[in-house]
DNA sequence: CATGAATGAGCCTTCATTCAT
DNA sequence: CATGAATGAAGGCTCATTCAT
């Protein structure tokens, strides 16, 4: 019982961290943030933040963690019993669109970047975040094939490239497309079309 | 004529050290590299470098200038008379994919994480690569609305989301998506139907 | 309490830090002086400066306040209660000449030198020592005005007139003056004489 | 001949060096200046100035022989057969504090504070200047003596004196005493009188 | 466990000087 | 003699990490 309690202690002070360093880390990036302000911004000493985590990059990879937590939840959110499969696509698309905003944003340009360049992070986060959420994606394009509502054709390189369409325009986005700033909103629907229904010319 | 000479000479060198920073950087990423490791690479002293570039920073952004030529360049080979839009699409796709293999790939890797993180270099990536490429595969999809081969639908969005889709597989076949490793040089078929036709039932 | 003896322990650590800088300055100069010098000298490590001073011109400031304080300890010990104006004028005079000796000497110059070529330390050097130690003898010499001591004339200029002098011949001194290395001893009772009477014929 | 005119080219070559080392050190300082700024000031090449001097330092040297020329130079000017001392006295004391305005001022900052700190300037300041300006006084003193028209009393000494006094009060007067620099004009008299009347009671 | 002072490795950058052309 | 690119030593400073209290 103590035990419980005390773990649930270290997993509160540790989330305290966490939430600290995605908020310094979002503002200033990642290597331009010092342990020191880490430790300021969580109201606490230096070396504490070493008695929960083992280094700087561990702390990356319980923010990764903590994504992942939230993107399970989200996912989560979405209503599974929608029978129109446009209007469930759109809501489907929107969401990672929106969920990607403010300080979410910041975070996810300054966790990406570290990501790209360090293997380890890269691993755990294929591992963690990639992975899971692409084997949800296979299931649910899996039930609307099975549902007739799309082509049972290549699903597993389609849901792919639709989860890379969403992360590349998020990036595209970050990079200062202003197109694509201004029409975020309209967004989840002209993708929606566009996958269902093709570019080419149906005649 | 001297002159010309000279600023040849310049240029080689610019080139001669650009290159031995892509080297390293695509090796080691950005911040783990340092000047002296480039110097080692290119073979000359580490202030010689500082006669040909501002900072560290500049060698990305030089680098980033190389891409860009080297982008132009590739685009220009593709052969625009194609009648068939799939088959024109395929090779449109195939192109990117294929770019970046090897140490292409790492320094894609390098440059993009290190983009994602400062904004000046954000600032001339965008302006120097994204954007004409994007403009670029405007004036091509309005080409081929006006020939009748795809609908003159959304189509600066459309673009935008074909070019995300491209970037994003990339980024996730850099992540470590076994499958899209396995069917990289499918995909440009696979996505040319996609995008041709949809995902959704025909009938 | 607790608080006190941490402000002690900061205060004398900078202060051992500060002696170990004006020895390392005085033997070989402020520029050629590295950090790694100070802290060798110091016992400690070159980072455990930089928790104390910010850089290493800060090093030099705290070196003049140190001086600041040294000489108004030094000012408080002249014997206010003198009849004889000479004699006076004889003891207040020696006292900067003696007060810079050996180490002290080499202080000054180094200290003298940065001030006159850094513009910050120029202000902060005026502020916390000239100007006092101006205000100081233009109290004195109203004091001896008011008592019949001295022509109650130009009072402000000729003050600045003799503490210029008494910088100037230090200065010159360490420039390597042999006649004045010879009689410095002399030197109070030869300037005190002339400052009273004048070199012109009294007749 | 030819000797004569290669060595009148050198000499200005050397002029037109030290001119702009001059104009260079003056507004930035010594060590803040670079070979190259001096060089670009003088329209020629960096290496170029080691084919005239043998290091930055000899700059320096330069520099004070030529000052040590228009100081000997301005010297030759001062009216030699005033009889008033008086007189003569306020034009010889107004010599040093008028020739040290604009540029002269800060190169004799800069000058006198690498003096201070360099060994082997040192030596050179003091024989090439200190000494035959001294030199110089000390001869004006002894004829004055000679004449009556001061006491022959510690001529050396004070004729030191007097120098330090005249060079204190331009260091004060850099330290931004804001007194002296609205009374410079005033202070050749004030001295005048100080130094032939004394400060003390005349009954 | 919390603290935060101490550590010291390490890096970017500058710049006086050289020397091949 | 002029040039200016190449050199490379050197130093101030940062900051992740440790550990005695």
């Amino acid at each position: 019982m103590t035990d419980t309690i005390q773990e649930q202690m270290i997993a509160l002070r540790r989330k305290h961290i966490l939430e600290a360093a995605a908020s310094v880390f979002a503002e200033k990036g990642f290597h331009p943030t010092t342990i020191k302000d880490i430790a300021r911004e969580a109201g606490i000493a230096d070396g504490t933040i070493y008695n929960y985590f083992k280094n700087k990059t561990d702390l990356l990879m319980g923010i990764m963690h903590q994504m992942k937590a939230n993107a399970l939840q989200d996912a989560a959110v979405i209503p599974m019993d929608a029978q129109d499969i446009r209007g469930f696509l759109r809501t489907y698309l929107r969401h990672p669109l929106m969920a990607l905003r403010g300080e979410h944003f910041a975070l996810f340009r300054v966790v990406n970047a570290e990501v790209m360049v360090n293997a380890e992070l890269r691993t755990v986060y294929y591992r963690e975040i990639l992975e899971p959420m692409i084997a949800g994606g296979e299931a649910l394009f899996e039930q609307w094939a099975a549902a007739g509502l799309i082509q049972p054709v290549e699903l597993k390189l389609r849901l792919r490239a639709v989860s890379a369409m969403m992360a590349g325009l998020i990036t595209q986005n970050i990079m200062g497309d202003a197109l694509l700033e201004a029409e975020w909103e309209r967004l989840p629907e002209v993708l929606a079309d566009m996958i269902l229904d093709g570019m080419g010319k149906t005649d």
